[in-house]
DNA sequence: GTCTATAAAAGGATAGAC
DNA sequence: GTCTATCCTTTTATAGAC
């Protein structure tokens, strides 16, 4: 055999790490596009095999059982959610623009078809997986109105605008954001939501926030 | 036999209704709690046959297959959803008591489990049932928000306060009574949400509509 | 680690008696 | 109209060779 040379040396710190390479990556990839498309239980372990390339069985080996692997996926999804939904890197002075340039990324990560497909997959099994409900929550709704929040504690502190409670203020500006699009786009009405109507949607919202917390 | 009187005068106009007694009527209740606790993949025909104490052949008889009975069920619910979205009655001359006791409202149906678990039903099978998405979006947001738009542009002509676009303004109201609560029931987090949270929630949302649309 | 083949169970739908 | 009993497909999970 060509790989005859036994390897006795080598690095065994490197060994216990999973490389995401090869059979695994494909199967964790495969299992996302299954089970985002068709849901948990309408996903059938033949069809995450074949989708990943791979025998049934290997599968098995790698995440023992389907709620396993569906856990797996989800969590790892839900890593991703957060990145968008920080402040800008540069809280400009003009606060307006800051607030919709936030919105902006906001209303775009949730309008994404992986994202809106994600919520609704955890929506859909979230009695059967509660943790992954938490998990989802956390990672997006949460940290946004977390991090939105201590923007609006600084700008209230600078008397840039008036609020009795930050959170309370921060999830108003996002429920805005949540508008006639989103439930549509969670009841799979639209399958695009178009800029202009993001961009109309990010106004009336920014708008009706500083009227609504205008400073004195 | 006790019954072998014929009966050649009975009256052929009311033999044609389906009369919702007896075990059809058993066989709808039961499959709405078992589709609604369960969700459409999990739910079996068994389970359903059980729950209404009849066999699984009369259940096949009544529906004919599996998808027509989860139509009719999430038909049937959909009706319901329209009465608490009308305006009050009496739109009082106080347009913000007005507008505070439809958000009442509707917050309240909103969250009453029975409407939450069929929105997460229809959410979850929008893809493979996309006619009953539709049903639900018309019989309860695009109501609401019809309605809404109908009063805000009487309370506009009559100088009460502006908006240039009612359809807009009245999806901004309903997108901000969609909380953190809402979110959170999406995705099974609370199982109640307090009295004293939606009351807050309404004040928030109404006070800060009307500073959005203030007149002039 | 990866594959082919198979076990074991569940669920949708139907046949036929009463 | 309603029931009992059964068919047949799909699906999760495992056994055993390479």
């Amino acid at each position: 055999m060509a790989k005859a040379t036994a390897k006795p040396a080598e690095p065994v710190t490197t060994d216990d790490r999973q490389p995401p390479t090869g059979k695994r990556q494909a199967i964790i990839d495969a299992a996302a596009r299954v089970f985002l498309q068709a849901g948990y239980g309408a996903a059938s372990m033949d069809a995450i095999a074949a989708e990943a390339g791979a025998s049934k069985q290997t599968v098995y080996s790698h995440f023992g059982a389907k709620d396993a692997l569906f856990a797996a996926i989800v969590e790892g999804k839900c890593e991703d959610l957060m990145a968008p939904v920080a402040m800008p890197a540069v809280p400009a002075r003009d606060h307006e623009k800051a607030l919709a340039e936030l919105a902006r990324r906001f209303v775009a990560s949730m309008l994404a078809p992986g994202n809106m497909a994600l919520f609704r997959l955890v929506i859909a099994e979230s009695a059967r997986f509660p943790e992954l409900a938490r998990a989802f929550y956390r990672a997006g709704p949460l940290t946004a109105v977390e991090n939105l929040a201590g923007y609006l504690t600084e700008l209230a502190d600078a008397g840039t605008l008036t609020t009795g409670d930050p959170i309370a203020s921060a999830r108003l500006f996002f429920s805005m954001l949540r508008g006639d699009i989103y439930i549509r786009a969670l009841l799979g009405l639209d399958e695009t939501a178009t800029a202009a109507e993001m961009e109309a949607l990010v106004r009336q919202a920014v708008s009706a926030f500083l009227a609504a917390h205008a400073p004195k």
